[in-house]
DNA sequence: GTCTATACTTTGATAGAC
DNA sequence: GTCTATCAAAGTATAGAC
């Protein structure tokens, strides 16, 4: 199947209906509700979409090759395990301040994709996961690290961070800088002196 | 409208039924579904069941009930904050010795239920954080935390063990007990030395 | 209590005019 | 490119025999 024509516009409607999705849940918004919100009938979906799976897919995949690509350049960059720690908070809490929906995406999603999609992402999720891995592995090479299983440690990482889908909101009490800051402290030294 | 009969199957019923919710999620799992599942007729459902959006509820409800009975039990033990963190942290560990399933359900499928619904979980939910962050204002007022807004402290906990459904298998090289105590830990001390 | 049969609704997707 | 009209399939739920 060739791909569509019109790649700006069909950018731009994938970024609205990112927001539905994460709003509704991918099963709960159907392509009705798709089309009502971009002002647009039904039928005309199809011109720019192949199916409502593809969509959704196109959606996951981008971001998860932003995220991979950003993991990979600090990974890379020349700094310090910690400070490639707090880079990485930065990038999800910016997350917050322009498009949180394609992390509740990410988080949320994974299963209402078909086995050949859902393989696709999980390999990137692998690469991110060991990629991340690595930098806790260099903290223990210098002798930083306490004794735990560093994949536990990159999950209960992730968990924190991602939990914030669930609860944070970027009006409330807690800033941007200050969310980052406190996750690299508990994450880092916990919370007690 | 009265309560259905046979309490009994009902709750085997809802048991098996929550596997199925867990694995493919609410939407993704049809009435059909269910009833092949449970070896039985699409129609009998109904006699057990008002409809599928109540047999969710019904599940998360119990659930929800439960976990705050057992914090409640917690805070209300004569014991060091720490231990109450600790006994929390087991009572979370021991839903993957048994039924993580309904732990899934509890994170992933709140936005599935209805308004009426949601707001008696979300309420409950809601006790559950003041519970549980009444813990670290104790610590704070041993002067034994830092100062790290409670909130924050408290979702990072819950995320970081929450997001276990995404990743944890009892039947993997980390134990029960290894997971928790790691989770105490890291969530105490943080992973540095 | 469990079944067959079916009503009714919503869904994703397509055909074809313009 | 966008629309109207429509389809087949799948969804929840009910009626009523046994």
């Amino acid at each position: 199947m060739p791909p569509k024509k019109d790649y700006q516009k069909r950018k731009r409607l994938q970024r609205t209906i990112a927001h539905l999705f994460a709003e509704k849940g991918y099963h709960a918004a159907s392509m009705r509700d798709i089309a009502r919100h971009l002002h647009m009938n039904q039928a005309s979906l199809y011109y720019y979409f192949e199916n409502k799976e593809e969509i959704l897919f196109g959606l996951m995949n981008d971001a998860m090759d932003e995220a991979l690509k950003t993991l990979e350049q600090i990974c890379a960059s020349e700094t310090s395990p910690e400070e490639k720690l707090n880079r990485i908070l930065r990038f999800y809490t910016s997350y917050y301040a322009g498009d949180q929906h394609l992390l509740i995406l990410l988080v949320n999603e994974m299963d209402a994709l078909n086995q050949e999609y859902r393989d696709i992402l999980v390999g990137k999720q692998k690469r991110y996961l060991l990629l991340f891995t690595s930098i806790l592995k260099d903290l223990d090479a210098q002798g930083r690290m306490k004794q735990i299983p560093p994949e536990v440690a990159s999950f209960a990482f992730f968990g924190m961070v991602h939990y914030t889908i669930k609860w944070y909101h970027a009006e409330g009490p807690v800033g941007l800088n200050e969310l980052s800051d406190t996750f690299l402290e508990i994450f880092t030294r916990g919370i007690l002196r």
